[in-house]
DNA sequence: CTGAAAGCGCTTACAG
DNA sequence: CTGAAAGCGCTTACAG
């Protein structure tokens, strides 16, 4: 495999002058670089990325850290991973894909052994340990995930607080008195999800303030028991008439429960939800809901990581950059209006 | 940070010394190694990624090279990637993710700026333009998933042909004479994805070749008409008395489709089915079927992997190493016992 | 505008 | 068993 000495030799320049038109930061003669160029082309030559990185001290290439907990619905993960690799390649990078369950031992080793030249941070939750492992370093970091104290550290994330005010009132607009709030499982708010957490409290707090009574249903973690769990809650609704869903597993096993309880939407009963869009997609869900947007949330979570990396620090930070993405609710006529 | 000549010196070695026990290559007295060992604890040293790659050439990264095709079921992704990585961590491997829509173009990247030890290649289909691109380099690869013709390449997969015939012997088996096959999408088809075309053909031909009657269903793309595909085929599911699955997307749909048609299984209707773990999980599918391993897949292929990168080399090679792994078939009772 | 030289942080024969 | 030296393939001041 041709080197930069073989190109130099071929066109009959020096390395440094090779090297200029590689990186394209100094001003070559057209000539020249042309020449140079052909014996590039002729060998077929591309710069050893190792190299270059050690030159340059710039791996071009960030971490993904997925934290799986087990808890949460697996089918929503890769369009985030495929959206972050996409996002991160439009900027020259390339994704390192970190699953271990160790995911402070990983930090560490990303950041010691100079892996990556920055870090993104999936599934966060409060209290996540790898936010203080990364605290031990400079290494430029942002959260997916909006957790309650980020430590300083940048965050973006789907607003899923307006998500929630936004569903809430969506309901109440249209008369709805008192609905079943299908939850995460238990499991989930112990482990403090931050998407969890915002969403719950947020759609709460709107709950009480326009006067919706909101009945909150835990679903159990195992999925084999959700089934039932869900005709149970539908046949023990009350008063209530309608549904807020946050909880995948749940919003894709519930049109199968509709049609169990023989409750017809929205004639019967009316829907909401909040669910990714990858599942909404392949089950046509069709449900009037906000669903996920992992291109947005991957193109701001890197444009922000650049930056960061640019500035050419991570830790903690006075210019700290939270965002959240406002939510879009589509909707699908699954809310019957009784005003 | 520290480097390894602030190690070497911290101890009062030489610089090849501290080399030695860090490559563990060669033999460190005793004493000499500890007196390292405590400067590298001392020094929070960690060895430069990037300078041990250029130094071995090796970079101790595999490229999973995933092409996304849109037609098939975005959900199953995920525990593959999460399963790679794993696997290669286990051999001191990180994993690059690679998902550009221009795989040829991704692949020659890899190889010429050295940027990966050797490469997976996700989602598989006959007359796969990445396995041309391969050959113009000499990069270790192994596919995961088994074209007609892998052009001298490793493959590994599950043995799809076995698990169609295991699961129409398992109709055959209980008397079932004629059955629904619900398919792919025609566009899955004409991608000509590996696993699909060797599900199918196995079917049909363990079908004819026991004697029972299968009717093709061609599910269509969008999953927004599946569901009325899915009912109007079970309404006009004639004189047949079972239904065979392999189409992740209906697979998830049909439990509501049964539903919607009144239908009962086993009562009034037999289901098998192929279809990814996680979904069957999430989902709490209770079908009799053959589900995906993504564990085992991935171990497999990075074991293959891991073989052709120590031979030093990739391409065409007369020991090229195939792999079906054998189907479990989990019975769910869902299929009637007509004898 | 181009080139010679040093340096990035390792590993690895080769002497001793 | 340990060390001095060369080399991996680049980039980047620094001269000219």
């Amino acid at each position: 495999m041709a080197n930069i000495a073989d190109v130099a030799r071929e066109a009959g320049v020096s390395r440094s002058t090779v090297s200029s038109v590689l990186t394209g930061k100094k001003f070559v003669r057209p000539e020249t670089r042309e020449r140079i160029e052909e014996a590039i082309a002729r060998l077929q030559f591309s710069v050893n990325h190792g190299a270059r990185a050690l030159a340059t001290s710039r791996t071009m290439i960030v971490g993904v850290v997925v934290q799986l907990h087990g808890g949460e619905f697996g089918p929503a993960l890769a369009p985030f991973l495929v959206a972050l690799s996409d996002s991160a390649r439009s900027e020259g990078y390339d994704v390192l894909l970190v699953t271990e369950a160790d995911q402070v031992g990983a930090i560490h080793r990303l950041a010691l052994e100079r892996r990556v030249d920055g870090v993104v941070l999936f599934n966060i939750v409060d209290e996540d340990p790898r936010l203080a492992a990364l605290s031990d370093h400079d290494l430029p970091a942002v959260l997916l995930g909006m957790p309650a104290d980020s430590q300083g550290l940048d965050a973006v994330d789907l607003d899923f607080a307006k998500a929630a005010r936004a569903l809430v009132r969506h309901l109440d607009e249209r008369g709805h008195a008192e609905a079943l709030f299908v939850r995460w499982a238990p499991e989930m708010f112990a482990q403090r999800n931050s998407f969890v957490l915002r969403f719950n409290d947020a759609a709460l707090d709107e709950a009480r303030r326009v006067g919706l009574r909101l009945r909150p249903i835990d679903c159990p973690a195992d999925p084999e028991r959700l089934p039932d769990a869900l005709t149970g809650a539908l046949a023990e609704r009350g008063a209530a008439t309608a549904v807020i869903v946050h909880n995948d597993a749940a919003s894709a096993l519930l049109p199968a429960a509709l049609h169990e309880a023989g409750l017809q939407v929205p004639e019967d009963v009316s829907v909401v939800s909040i669910h990714s869009a990858e599942l909404g997609r392949a089950l046509a869900l069709r449900f009037t809901s906000v669903e996920t947007v992992p291109g947005e949330v991957s193109n701001a979570v890197i444009r922000t990581l650049m930056a960061r990396i640019a500035a050419g620090h991570g830790g903690t930070q006075e210019d700290v950059r939270h965002e959240l993405i406002a939510p879009r609710i589509t909707d699908r006529g699954s809310v019957r209006d009784l005003t």
